[in-house]
DNA sequence: CGGCCTGGTTGACACGTTTTAATTGGTTCG
DNA sequence: CGAACCAATTAAAACGTGTCAACCAGGCCG
């Protein structure tokens, strides 16, 4: 490995390690002619900065990390759109990880962040123990979580899950839905917790009995997992609505159910969650509850960085979006 | 900030700082008993490497870099899924760069892993230009090329897109097309040029002159680029059969076209590329060419280890996967 | 009993950068 | 004319880890 470092470059320069360096992180303290010289020193040797090393004398990177809960989901690459696009024009980067959904890995991913001694941490965890997240926090590294709420000591961007879900089953309700079916995750995932919270407070509403909602808990959500519910749901009776908590498992059940025979929406209204592209160009296009996605990663890193920059000023937030209803044939 | 390092962990454990470095990189070679002495105090202590320091001193880290041309797109997501598998078998950790097509992006990204000091890069090149790779070579960087043919001193794991483009195109051709539309991104991007010449020669063979094949140049290749390409279409007269470049393309082309009363495939015949899980669920479901796509990202990487692990003794290799003809409703 | 091996452990240095205080050479001011 | 100042530059000291030669204590063999 020819690793030409900062001390060649300024022997070629005819200058001092400490002249280049100033080059790169503060040049306007340099002479412009030497700057020039220094410059092209860089381009000849084909010189490029050691992040080690720069990030184990700064103490910490110029990166943040993020954590979602499935990269393969729409709704998750939207948001790290957003995240995107502020982070690389404040001239940072972002480390994108995957917990799919499971814990152990959202905390061998939150070392590795660790490790690299990342500024700040997006994150939409997986589960609710946030005791790692506390312990990174001790460690000085800034926290915001995504697309769910927190109390007062830490930032947060949300969208309000439960209004989310109460908006989706009124709306089946008022199309006459009667028996309902709700699909989702694991109860340990908060997104799924609360739009089934919201679920139920529409049937409250309607003055339905709770028992009114069959739940189909599916061990992913996604496609496959919406497939696997479908199944379940012809197995033991079809009701006449079906709310997925999010567009994958609504994707899955659809395909299922027309395969099998069944109209939707005539037979069985559906609608899912989260209004990803692909929703409205499905075999029956989809209603589903939209969410603010690209807004959601935009904001959040921009309350990172904020708080990294000036940990004292900076004053938590918690930021609560309203989600929206779109209707489409599906739920028709 | 709290900094906790390696020398207060061998303070505790009553150990030299080297002891420590062993327990963590070379466990064998320390006794159980001081081993467990100083695993005991790295966790009261709470320490966590610094990983900076650590490929500092080792010279590159423990990461590769993936650059791929959209992380919005469900085929370079499944490609990511097999890298993300293999590398954390290997205890490595991936570092997910989006060119979104654009070279200039793209020398970012490689700016970026060549400071954090990778071992290889995984690369779905934008351009022709590869220099900047050859650059990184040099300094002793693995490259595996994905999703693109390479010449004999590197290795690449492509699938065979002129064949693919010729499946497709035969297949329409036999289904009675004889005017057709060809809709894809730049034509610098090798993807498109390949499919392009395979839809060519399956021209050819059927004896039909180049000129029936005609060409809809889009910006971006995603769902929306194909609703621009479908518009197009539809104010310039329609073909009898369309094939998209890939199955974003196709279901933008199809969501315009069905909206405009255009019924697929009776009117017109529809094909995409890369078979993504959308494409069965979509209104039509969807004709494509698929791919091995998650063997593509394992395979890469498995190469691309190797070569780092034994970059002496490492032969390179060219892989090309075939392949596969989907057929569904949107060319029946 | 002395030499030799072996498994365990140590100490010090090096990795490439940033930063701080110190040093230049030059200029202005009292 | 010397002092005080300024801008530009430098030298040296970190940052936390990995490596490697050296060292040490036993045990074994001759």
């Amino acid at each position: 490995m020819v690793t030409v470092g900062i001390k060649e470059v300024a022997r070629r320069a005819g200058v001092s390690p400490g002249t280049v360096s100033n080059v790169l992180n503060r040049p306007e303290r340099v002479a412009a002619a030497t700057r020039s010289r220094v410059e092209q020193a860089i381009r000849e040797l084909g010189f490029v900065r050691n992040g080690s090393a720069s990030t184990l004398r700064a103490g910490q990177s110029r990166a943040v990390g993020l954590v979602v809960l499935d990269v393969g989901n729409p709704f998750f690459v939207e948001v790290a759109r957003g995240v995107e696009d502020v982070v690389s024009d404040r001239d940072h980067a972002v480390i994108l990880c995957n917990s799919g959904e499971s814990p152990e890995k959202e905390t061998r991913n939150l070392r590795v962040l660790a490790e690299q001694r990342v500024r700040g941490v997006l994150i939409t965890p997986a589960g609710d123990d946030v005791s790692g997240l506390g312990r990174l926090r001790e460690r000085g590294v800034a926290v915001v979580f995504v697309d769910h709420s927190a109390s007062g000591d830490v930032c947060s961007v949300a969208v309000d899950d439960v209004a989310g879900g109460e908006l989706a089953v009124r709306h089946l309700i008022g199309n006459g839905a009667r028996r309902l079916a709700f699909v989702s995750g694991s109860k340990a995932i908060r997104q799924c917790g609360d739009r089934r919270r919201g679920a139920l407070r529409a049937l409250e509403t309607s003055g339905l009995p709770p028992g009114t909602l069959a739940d189909v808990v599916v061990p992913e959500m996604n496609a496959h997992g919406g497939q696997h519910a479908a199944r379940t749901l012809l197995d033991e009776g079809l009701p006449d609505a079906v709310f997925c908590a999010n567009d994958l498992l609504a994707l899955g059940v659809l395909r299922v159910l027309l395969q099998a025979g069944v109209r939707v929406p005539e037979d069985v209204a559906l609608i899912g969650y989260d209004d990803i592209e692909f929703s409205s160009a499905a075999a029956v296009p989809l209603s589903s509850i939209r969410q603010p996605t690209y807004q959601l990663g935009k904001i959040a890193t921009e309350l990172l960085l904020d708080e990294c920059d000036d940990p004292d000023g900076h004053a938590h937030q918690q930021i609560m979006f309203q989600p929206e209803l779109v209707v489409r044939e599906s739920s028709g």
